[in-house]
DNA sequence: ATTTGCTTTAGAATTATTCTAATTCTCAGT
DNA sequence: ACTGAGAATTAGAATAATTCTAAAGCAAAT
């Protein structure tokens, strides 16, 4: 079975087009996150990646986190008290803790809600980016 | 000089509405906490609060904010990495940091918007709160 | 082949927070 | 006032997440 990121050339290819060294690592990581479609921690992140390659070290997992949260190609986000988690989804999204799961739900965030909210602030306030956490519960339908 | 929550009664009052026990060591957290209105950490509020009640303990300030924010006389605030900020506005307000100097300030965030908001959750969830963060820099008018 | 600079690594250090167990306080019932 | 139960406070130990440090490895350009 192939996915669309399991392959070496378009990790590698991503990571160049950030002006990124294209090491194992950073690959193994990326491809990781990029694959299961969830929020992991760095933990969760080197207890996967380990599969792949067993040396790895924790250390080298938050640096290639941070290298992928800061040249753009995850991003990071933070629940209350408790660990970073990374996620895959690069579209302008919200998220949503579910707190009886624990689990974390991408929100679609249509352009003009994400417009009318930076409408709100005040015109010396330049927002470089918006982040929108929801807290509650799911519901089944009835 | 007195302000409006300086008083033993005011604080007392707050607690005990909400069935708490109105313990000096929490009214003086609350009275720190509403006083000056900023977003102080645990150890800024222990570090303020010492010099009115030299014998408090970290542990008991963490305590006490725990407290504070489960009653719903303060909320807690997480921006990435970081300790856990402390907020005395209970009115619906969106937070804006600032990423040159460091500080958060409180936004309005009209009951419209928040609804507008709202609406882009699918019919089974069900938020219980919305926390949004800006971030990015404040530019002077000109 | 060597240098230069980035990357990885293990482990130590740090930071923020929570836990533990002992003591103290508060209040309701006598 | 006195007592006992439950709640709150305290100091310090423990834990969790992350960052730092210093050494070793690697890769591209001279």
């Amino acid at each position: 079975m192939s996915t669309a990121t399991d392959n070496h050339a378009v990790l590698s290819e991503k990571l160049k087009a950030c002006d990124v060294r294209p090491t194992p690592q950073r690959e193994v990581v990326l491809k990781c996150i990029l694959d299961k479609r969830d929020h992991p921690t760095a933990d969760e992140v080197f207890a996967r990646v380990k599969t792949a390659m067993p040396s790895i070290s924790l250390a080298t997992v938050y640096n290639c986190l941070e290298t992928l949260v800061s040249c753009g190609l995850v991003r990071s986000v933070n629940f209350e008290r408790g660990p970073t988690r990374y996620c895959p989804n690069l579209h302008p999204h919200a998220h949503f803790y579910d707190e009886q799961s624990g689990s974390t739900h991408d929100i679609e965030l249509p352009e003009n809600v994400l417009a009318r909210i930076k409408a709100i602030l005040p015109p010396n306030y330049d927002a470089a980016s918006v982040e929108i956490i929801f807290r509650g519960k799911t519901r089944n339908l009835n």
